[in-house]
DNA sequence: ACAAAAGTGTTAGACCTACACCCATGG
DNA sequence: CCATGGGTGTAGGTCTAACACTTTTGT
């Protein structure tokens, strides 16, 4: 074993929500060392006997509040050896989302503040962070093609064009509302509730929820979800 | 910064070869500790200065000799506090593809020996290590149905048949050739020789080779190369 | 009655799937 | 001339993409 070995292990996470028609990274101010005051991702070392995932959902939940029970992880960092100015600094990140309205953000611990940032608005953060939501971004993106993961983004109880307008937001382009409606249908894992929503003006909306067992259950038939929009 | 962390950081890696319509995966054996003797995956501790990938790349060639210019993340084993016997290691793990014949194996280091063995062939190994070929290998079947990764595991000059060979192998299921080929020349990205192979009987095959330059640009141009078969 | 958002079908074309015979060579 | 592997086309069905008007509510 090689007992010279002095490399760190850190834990980053990318929490993305969304809200009216907009996405959102959480961001934390931090309290101490050399980026004291400046927003940047919430995360911290690894502690000798924690797991890795559980790190991170302890760091986000002291540094911020939010409480998840499931991350996903989503790359470690670690080829350039100067990505930290404190020494070598690995770090696993991780992401995972969540409905902001339904957090009440709290700092705590190495943050003094915590804070929902559009995705457009967040540049220049310290380290390589900005590298990492692009990371995490581009997964979103790309799994929102294949696995009905919006889901966490919305209420339990949603209106259709909840969905849509998140999938517009997200893939940052026009899709079709009939065909979408139709293929998403199509899967079988939504729920139409006898409950209606009326936002405002125009026609109020039947409300729907996601059925994780038709979900499940789909998916060990070997049923795909991909959906694809121009 | 934590003065008391103590987690150590490793590497392993998983080598898919391809040869003669079987999968391998390269093992080595161990020469020292408590597996000596005992067939795994290359790896090992990463230095303080060396990227991540870099170490990985190291560690390959030290105890297989064999050599890759480039490795793909897979995933970071360390939710398990007790993967390892010899105290809290958390290891970074990385897949590539190489063509066995061109390998020439060389054990050094750590290793004693180093050797290609049939994925179905490998059971029981030390720590997760089975989990990470696991792991690989769905990574390996899932990318083969959105990227023209097989190219690596075959000769620079190929006939259509080893392609097809090759898919059915990995995925397991066979394929309709016509279909197949029709599919595959149309991404375009594949180039007709004029040279012929003879293998024994039958008619000589028309040899092929990958194209890497309008493979690339297809993909800029936004091109999907799906490929999907029962 | 008007503005705003929800809800709904059809058609043309692209793509996928299933399927069987001839060709060129070696022995 | 037989065995072996290589090479090829088509038709039916399914899926996708494009497209616009009606319904229900609030103001």
């Amino acid at each position: 074993m090689d007992l010279k070995q002095d490399i760190k292990l850190a834990v980053d996470i990318v929490i993305f929500g969304y809200e009216e028609r907009q996405l959102f990274v959480l961001l934390i101010k931090q309290k101490y060392g050399k980026y004291k005051g400046r927003w940047l991702l919430p995360g911290g070392f690894v502690k000798n006997k924690e797991g890795l995932k559980a790190a991170a959902i302890r760091e986000l939940k002291e540094e911020s509040g939010v409480v998840v029970d499931d991350l996903e992880q989503l790359f470690t960092f670690g080829d350039d050896v100067k990505r930290d100015h404190r020494g070598r600094v690995v770090t696993v990140s991780y992401f995972g989302t969540v409905k902001p309205s339904s957090m009440k953000l709290k700092a705590a611990t190495d943050s003094i503040d915590a804070k929902w940032f559009t995705i457009e608005s967040i540049s220049d953060l310290p380290y390589d962070h900005n590298q990492i939501v692009e990371t995490a971004f581009n997964r979103l993106k790309s799994k929102l093609n294949y696995q009905p993961i919006g889901f966490n983004l919305l209420s339990k109880k949603f209106p259709f064009s909840d969905l849509e307008n998140l999938y517009m937001t997200i893939l940052q382009s026009p899709i079709d509302r009939r065909n979408f409606r139709k293929k998403i249908l199509s899967f079988d894992f939504l729920e139409e509730t006898d409950e209606l929503l009326s936002k405002g003006s125009g026609r109020p909306a039947t409300l729907f929820k996601f059925n994780k067992k038709k979900y499940q259950s789909s998916l060990k038939r070997g049923i795909n979800f991909e959906i694809k929009f121009a």
